[in-house]
DNA sequence: CGAGTTTGACCTGCGC
DNA sequence: GCGCAGGTCAAACTCG
């Protein structure tokens, strides 16, 4: 738990939705792994962004995917909106999962009700590797055995300290090889890896652009 | 020494 | 009410 005294800093206020360019960056290691079909359960708690199988991930304009709801990739991308579905299982057998607003977490008091309102959304990838760069620093809170699986369900949060994104990763049972991230809440602020990545090409152009 | 990880304990929701 | 399962906390530990 974060002793930091004093109220915390307010983070600026972010809709809901994914026009939230802070949302997603593009993922570098999904870059390099293999987007799956989604996670298509009915009673699924995220937005479960579902990508044809035969696009190679290169081949996706995250920018457009993730800030403009899917729009300009609306022929090849599936994705279910469930805002106001409540918040039950990803997948089957994976039990509950529950949603918590900011600020609501205090030792020993903890208001746990099930308020879906906070945006999810589950990336199935196939990868050797559990953690996946998305260009976001991530720190481990905790991690659990699940029911039906010998792999365990990690959990993650955002390391920046104003944002409270978190997410969960965990390999299927059924293919071992596919890894489930299920991302809660929004980032809002930029990207790490990519602000250091174009930081200096931002400083370049406008050093060209005086002459 | 600070940041991140591990892991057992604890809490809550839910089904029976 | 009870037990189970999922989610989180926080002390101890590791690592750079």
């Amino acid at each position: 738990m974060d002793s930091l005294g004093g109220p915390p800093p307010q983070p600026p206020v972010l809709p809901p939705s994914l026009n939230n360019p802070y949302l997603f960056a593009p993922p570098p290691s999904l870059l390099s792994s293999t987007m799956l079909p989604p996670l298509m359960d009915a009673s699924a708690p995220a937005q479960a962004l579902a990508l044809p199988s035969s696009s190679s991930s290169s081949d996706i304009d995250w920018v457009s995917l993730l800030s403009g709801q899917l729009g300009g990739l609306r022929d090849n991308v599936q994705m279910t909106s469930m805002e106001n579905a409540p918040i039950t299982t990803m997948l089957p057998g994976n039990g509950g999962v529950e949603d918590r607003s900011e600020g609501d977490i205090k030792k020993k008091v903890m208001n746990r009700t099930r308020k879906p309102t906070r945006p999810r959304i589950a990336f199935q990838t196939r990868s050797v590797d559990d953690i996946l760069d998305d260009g976001y620093r991530w720190r481990k809170y905790g991690q659990k055995a699940v029911k039906n699986s010998v792999h365990p369900r990690s959990y993650y949060r955002c390391t920046h300290h104003t944002c409270n994104v978190k997410k969960q990763v965990q390999r299927l049972a059924k293919d071992t090889s596919i890894v489930v991230t299920t991302y809660e809440g929004i980032h809002n602020h930029p990207c790490e890896k990519l602000m250091e990545t174009l930081t200096p090409l931002l400083k370049q152009m406008q050093f060209l652009t005086r002459f």
